[in-house]
DNA sequence: TGAATTGGTATATTAAATTTTACTTTTTTC
DNA sequence: GAAAAAAGTAAAATTTAATATACCAATTCA
């Protein structure tokens, strides 16, 4: 009894079985204890796992819930270990652009990181992000100012702010030398 | 005609409901242009927006495809604006431990974010964290050798290193001068 | 003002998720 | 190797998500 799978490539279906079991197998519980303790059928549980299955948001709910996860954990791939090294002697001086952002990792979609650079005196005006995305900006040397909702924050090395990127928002090298910022954008938060 | 909600506090479908809707009216287009667009019944979408649904994976899925944005970008909360400063004359040296976290922000459970501290020829073993977490280091002063999966990596200054944080890992600062890390704790990934 | 669009309601129908029960097979454990 | 627990199968019953259609009120717009 094959069942239809509405979805296409991505296949969340066989994720959240994938995750799902992860997670039980990880606490050791079997999925009779899992079924009852979070008040779903067994036979749902085991249709989830074996991504046979198309759960209602409750049913998803019900899960992470009992599992004491975020819902979204159970909703997403990823791999191994990656290294990103700053590029020696880079294009650095030599560019003229007042800002570069090189990407260092991207995490499904979810998260990205990003190794900035600010030249001194340099302004660099970032358009408002997609709706639900939330930033958080490091200075790893050097001094920023970020204006965001027409307010200005000053930062000096090794501060963080966080904010909304759904709005414009600009950032300033007030200094006169190089500032080097770290960027975690978030796209799972509304 | 009131709708059974199977869920508890946490209210899921009325954040899916506030979510699609914000998105849906940032693209500008109608419900009924939407349903047809991502194939699913106008009444559908219509009762997933204003929370009283309790859709199933298939029609979330379709939704967040339709919509081109990340499955768990439409299950969540979020706020504003908020700086974490360097704590200026820290106990840093006064501190006899090895390796100090203070946390930045957290964000929903789904991300959290740490300044970190590793004394001079310090050394630092993490236990394996939660299944599913994804870590990202970043070094922003200083030298480092992560150790994972019986593997050594050494990072410089403004490298990075990603790696799955499930497993036990080993931090060390080979050099003779304090080491100023910045943390990723993603917890979205599996 | 009048037509068209959009959000929302009402109802009946269809498709399918979830439950229940019982039974089989595999794996674990003493 | 027998007992017990866990995983998996089968089928029927129940519940409910999803569709389809028509209709209404408010808003937009030409």
């Amino acid at each position: 009894m094959d069942i239809e799978k509405p979805w296409g490539e991505g296949d969340v279906g066989k994720y959240i079985g994938i995750n799902l079991r992860q997670f039980r197998v990880n606490k050791g519980i079997s999925i009779d204890v899992l079924a009852k303790q979070i008040g779903v059928s067994k036979l749902t549980v085991l249709n989830i796992e074996r991504g046979e299955a198309n759960p209602t948001l409750s049913v998803i709910w019900k899960i992470a819930n009992g599992l004491k996860i975020p819902i979204t954990a159970l909703l997403s791939i990823e791999s191994d270990v990656s290294i990103s090294r700053k590029k020696d002697g880079m294009k650095l001086i030599s560019s003229n652009d007042v800002f570069v952002a090189e990407p260092l990792f991207r995490s499904h979609g979810l998260i990205e990181l990003y190794r900035g650079y600010l030249q001194p005196r340099g302004e660099y005006l970032s358009e408002a992000h997609q709706l639900g995305v939330m930033e958080f900006v490091t200075v790893m040397s050097g001094q920023l100012t970020v204006e965001v909702d027409g307010e200005a924050h000053h930062l000096d090395d090794y501060d963080s702010i966080r904010f909304k990127g759904d709005r414009p928002h600009k950032y300033a090298n007030p200094s006169s030398s190089l500032t080097m910022l770290h960027f975690v954008i978030s796209y799972n938060n509304l």
